[in-house]
DNA sequence: GATGAATGAGGATTCATTCAT
DNA sequence: AATGAATGAATCCTCATTCAT
């Protein structure tokens, strides 16, 4: 056991990882210990920090390899479309991942709103900015592929779509929940304030595609 | 000194809160101490104790008192307003609301972004509930003025606007600074990645309103 | 209300210890505070340092004025007997009033044991002896008049019985509970460890005393 | 260091109570702190909190293993006595027994005192009663191999009357020091209030089992 | 005399991280 | 490489006491 290989390596740092994300899902960032990421993931405490140097990285990893593989994903899924997409086409695929992210990938949403308030403050930089750069470059490829499929849209523009897609449902999960309290329901009161995440995250995304593709017709 | 009028007590409330206010400018709600607290309000730690139960109820109270304050502010500005407003001039007082809610009042999406996460744990429950009935209620009288000058709005309808207005401002935040790390700026990289948060921000809202508005006429 | 009469004073100062006597029936010396005696007593904090420096001299007062009124009562009750009284009229009397202090006084028994441990590392030195010295006068008067009651018992043996007699109920009240946890009944376990402190306080100073007697008859 | 024996674990846990034990020797529960006994053992503030939940479990550990081992030690010595031992005999036991528990182990003594009123609030139930369990049972051995040699008692009886000997000296002891002032000797004043803690448990203690086995032979 | 607002020393406890094995 | 025992800085909070009014 002496010499990993990388794949081992990887495997083993993924598993930890995978682990923190779990936790994640049903606990805040900061109720979740080393400890607990240890003992689920059946591994020894020390052995995290041979695989991260601190707690933040490991959150900055989920967060940098979940946009990478949602990225990837889409660059795949958007491959095996024809040719030319028009934009109707093209806004029902928004919505459609819109509403994968939010009941698949909502973790990845809630680990954003992480980054840059907690997370770079403690995580490695270098090795932050070298996973920001693949992201970057990916998303590069995703919206040169966009653009290659849909007129009136470039590839900064499609990039950056994306970006303005996770801050919308982003935000919107930062305004639910004001018909609860720390996740209790509350007599129904302050209906107004609800949000439904998916249905409103999807007008709003729709409202966005539609005034952006009349700017661009203009 | 021995006893404090209710304006005195609230003043000296709002002292403390304020400091925590001004520490929130720049550093995060976890790095902040109650010690930094009490020292830079000029008070004894154990003060910031008589006047709120935890450190939560101290950024929850500046939640509250900061959407109450911006909702009576709008309704004032709305009453202003001559009695019948277009829905270009109603769409442009919403863009100007957020260039000021950018630029001066920040705090309160960011202090947003931690109720449901941070504070809702640790916060005194009754105190925050009623709170936010009293700011409720403003939010409907709000709605209410808008819903009587605008055409095409319900109270409802506008009420809910202003929860997707924040919602927007602090998704974008929470993607902003990709550019950078841990507030360093980069060399010039990632520029799809980067968020302009006023520009994107009041394009994003700009888009929801045509399209909400849209949807009305039809 | 500038100038209070002795009586005033006393009268106030009776007023705050008998609301610390009543929250100590219930909770334990640590964990009742000045606040707490404050409010009940209908007084203002600050009051209470107006008539006790410190916490601890509170009960530090109960004590010894609890004790010199036991002890008053004893020589009344005493008095109103025969002239002579026998060694077995004695002891039904103090079984009675092992009952009446277990019934009726436990507290005072409670107060004891916090009296070297807790009270006398922050009572003030001069007060309290000061109360010890009429107590103890108040007790070689009780002394004296049991003497002249009782044959084959001297005024220092009848003064130290009653010392015996607090210790017997003060012990046993210690060793009390071992077939509970924290005021929890446990399920029936651990029956012999079972204190049941009338009958073992009053079956033991009923040994006490028949050891007692027959050693001096001797 | 890396994997400690249960031996290794105990001992360190041991070291650890010693320590609080040897504080406790001189100073009382509520002047010890955590820093003090970390410091006194030579380990780390944290170190005790990875063997002992809370302060309170510390010393409830105390308690129950020091009258673990002293109930062990008193079934070995008593196994040592011939077959049939004397009433008389058997009485000197527990005297000789009563000064060695004064002499040198009047701490456990005092740490009975704590167990109700501090330590049950917060030590870990769950422990607490495993050991009190083993405790009880091995006070239902001491008392077994007490009747078996000692006519005239019980098992029963032999267990409740440790308790009763425990509280005797317990009581005593709360009653002492009536002569001095937080250990300070006054000058000779109070004479009859002065417990002289071995003579007096040792004659209570006498008049007790006289007593009692005095009711057994009726 | 009465009051309660202000105080701050002090305490228990948590947990990311280190490092000897 | 893996481990988990050891660590101690850091944090929130309590509460007896002071003192200006």
């Amino acid at each position: 056991m002496n010499i990993l290989t990388e794949k081992q390596r990887t495997e083993k740092a993924e598993k930890i990882a995978d682990t923190a994300l779990q936790l994640f899902q049903t606990r805040s960032f900061g109720s979740i210990t080393m400890s607990q990421i240890a003992a689920k993931s059946g591994v020894g405490k020390g052995t995290l920090f041979n695989y991260f140097e601190t707690k933040e990285n490991i959150f900055m990893r989920l967060l940098l390899s979940g946009y990478q593989d949602y990225f990837e994903n889409l660059i795949q899924d958007f491959q095996k479309l024809p040719s030319q997409v028009s934009v109707e086409e093209f806004s029902n695929f928004m919505i459609n991942q819109t509403q994968y992210l939010i009941r698949d990938k909502s973790v990845l949403v809630r680990l954003n709103a992480l980054r840059a308030p907690v997370l770079e403050g403690r995580a490695n930089m270098d090795q932050t900015l070298a996973g920001r750069q693949v992201l970057y470059e990916t998303s590069q490829r995703l919206g040169q592929v966009i653009s290659e499929h849909v007129t009136f849209i470039s590839k900064s523009e499609a990039s950056h779509l994306f970006i303005v897609q996770s801050a919308i449902i982003s935000g919107l999960m930062n305004m639910m929940g004001l018909d609860e309290f720390d996740h209790e329901q509350l007599s129904p009161k302050f209906t107004d304030f609800k949000i439904n995440l998916e249905t409103d995250a999807i007008q709003t995304l729709k409202f966005y595609l539609t005034g952006f593709f009349a700017s661009k017709k203009q």
